[in-house]
DNA sequence: CCGCTTAAGTAGCCACTGTCAACAATGTAT
DNA sequence: ATACATTGTTGACAGTGGCTACTTAAGCGG
């Protein structure tokens, strides 16, 4: 992490640093403290460093919630199967990695959702953040359009979907919910009760 | 809230006073800044006091989250509908007091649910908490016998449900659930999706 | 009426944070 | 080479928060 002993009095990309930094820690601790000085700290520069490239906490928070959604939105993209066969093969990869991100950044989950948290973030109107929840909307569509899933208002459907998977993440995140256990054993459970939901009965899912 | 004016120096019910100015500020703030100065001061008491009443600031925040879940199981419980129906009926009216607690009480929530925040809560293994997920299993548990939902592993169905009702309280906390609008409607079409889910085909949910 | 326990107030310590201002080192264009 | 802009460092200030003495008021049993 840490340069060359010699280290050289400018940085050279110190605005990286700083935010992967931030991002690294907001990994490790669950705990909801985070402070300017700490990432300086951590980055290996003194506690004002940062002010020359970003003009205040905020500010840095609202970039990397942003990264946050990017990251988020490409481990989804990731775990996308090539060829599923049926609805569960389509969606449960999607979800374990989306709980699985929750879980490998609980902070930084919660500072992507924390919409008043310092008026950081306001995911609303976001297109970066909306990107993540498209994918959710795209799967809901073609389903529909393939037959696989009951023709019902997509906004229903969506929020049942997303709002399990945000639960599922933040009850992980909380250790509720037994993750010593096999690991995506309660996930996997309900995403079976889900699917009955979405599915169309007269196919099986 | 303030008592009269000639407030007596032995304030008389300071602990009672405490956690109910605590549970206050709980409601009324999204953002999670709970300072034990604050809640003296808003107590009307010298910053020094609580400390007669708690040994620190931790003790107080875990019996609040304790409370928090006595209430909460308390909404539930007044929102158990007479004689339902339907699956639906029995379900819609609790799952909408549970989110409105969430909103009612945003801090509240949060920190009920924070396990990791100062070692404060651990809702693991506490009779308190899982009272309240026993509500949930009980319906479930009925429904089973009764024939009116599926007959799954009642885990996997508790999780989708105690899952899904979270993570639309959390998203509904966040202001992601646009709720200027009709208040409940997206709620409604997601508890349809997982009415769905849980239903027996065999009968109307 | 008196002394003791309890419950409150006052004052303060210590650590820490966000932010700013002044200064120093480095790179760069002239 | 020299002046300037960038980027980093140091130091400080104001504010805050948790927590701990010490002091004072109040209630109560004798």
């Amino acid at each position: 992490m840490q340069d060359a002993p010699n280290r050289p009095y400018h940085h050279g990309d110190l605005r990286r640093a700083v935010i992967e930094t931030a991002l690294d820690m907001l990994r490790e601790e669950k705990g909801w403290q985070f402070t300017l000085r700490e990432v300086a700290r951590r980055a290996g520069v003194s506690h004002a460093a940062p002010y020359k490239h970003f003009p205040d906490k905020a500010a840095l928070l609202a970039e990397i919630a942003m990264i946050g959604f990017d990251r988020l939105r490409e481990s989804l993209s990731a775990a996308k199967s090539e060829a599923p066969k049926t609805l569960r093969d389509e969606i449960t990869p999607i979800a374990r990695a989306y709980v699985a991100f929750g879980t490998d950044n609980p902070a930084l989950y919660r500072l992507m959702f924390s919409a008043e948290e310092g008026k950081a973030v306001g995911m609303h109107l976001n297109e970066r953040a909306l990107a993540v929840f498209d994918v959710l909307l795209e799967i809901l569509r073609r389903g529909q359009a393939a037959g696989s899933i009951r023709k019902r208002p997509i906004e229903g459907q969506a929020a049942a979907g997303w709002g399990l998977i945000h639960g599922m993440t933040m009850l992980a995140i909380d250790g509720l919910l037994v993750p010593e256990k096999v690991g995506s054993a309660p996930l996997d459970a309900a995403l079976s009760t889900l699917l009955e939901g979405l599915g169309n009965p007269a196919t099986q899912h």
